[in-house]
DNA sequence: GACCAGGTCCTTG
DNA sequence: CAAGGACATGGT
């Protein structure tokens, strides 16, 4: 069987076993700054760390920008990384008010454009830029995780890594939703199936017939 | 106590 | 280019 349609299986697959879900909700500002403080830590403790950003005014890019990194770093301790991560947040912070003027007036550039910007920040990658322009500005741009890696290696699909992004993107129709929607699938699988070892339990190995 | 989490960058061979 | 280490806290 072809990658691509391998991938579609797995996509409608997950969507028959979770349906519509929400999944990283929250407006372009505090996607941003989750997606920089999700790099390898656990979502629940992102969000304890939010709560303390939202409680001290500093959930906003603007808000990042003029706060003391010391107070920044006290706030997301509990993210783990907290130096790097606002390090990372303070020139993403800076890179985005002087490239576009302020979050809102990035909604008005491409894709690419946008990618491209958010790639050339230290400290943000494939994953994070992609993470924002779907969950931050309903783009579909498809994220590639080690969970899709390895879902993807565990059916059989046989392009790498790299290719996996043009790939999904060819199988799912362009639509923001969807692309948030498979995204969050792949991880919830994840968590229930690989992570806890129960690959015996899991139909993605079994997409043949 | 060991091991891993919704990565990314830097250094080495 | 691939591999290995650093970054750090919190949960199992």
């Amino acid at each position: 069987m072809e990658d691509i349609q391998r991938i579609k299986r797995i996509v409608s697959g997950l969507y028959d076993q979770y349906g519509d879900i929400s999944w990283w909700p929250g407006d372009s500002d505090e996607v941003i700054i989750g997606a920089i403080l999700t790099q390898q830590t656990r979502w629940e403790n992102v969000e304890k760390a939010l709560e303390i950003l939202r409680k001290q005014n500093i959930s906003s890019v603007e808000q990042i920008n003029r706060t003391d990194a010391g107070k920044i770093e006290d706030a997301i301790r509990c993210t783990g990384f907290y130096r790097v991560k606002t390090r990372r947040l303070k020139e993403l912070a800076r890179f985005i008010t002087e490239s576009f003027g302020s979050v809102s007036e990035m909604s008005s550039h491409e894709d690419n454009d946008l990618r491209k910007g958010l790639l050339s920040v230290n400290g943000v990658g494939e994953e994070t830029a992609d993470s924002i322009l779907c969950y931050g500005f309903g783009r579909c741009s498809f994220v590639i995780d080690a969970y899709t890696e390895r879902i993807c290696r565990c059916a059989g699909v046989k392009a790498g890594k790299k290719d996996l992004k043009a790939l999904f993107e060819a199988a799912i129709p362009c639509e923001n939703n969807k692309y948030r929607l498979v995204h969050a699938h792949i991880v919830e699988f994840s968590k229930e199936y690989c992570v806890k070892k129960r690959c015996e339990e899991c139909w993605i190995k079994n997409l043949e017939e």
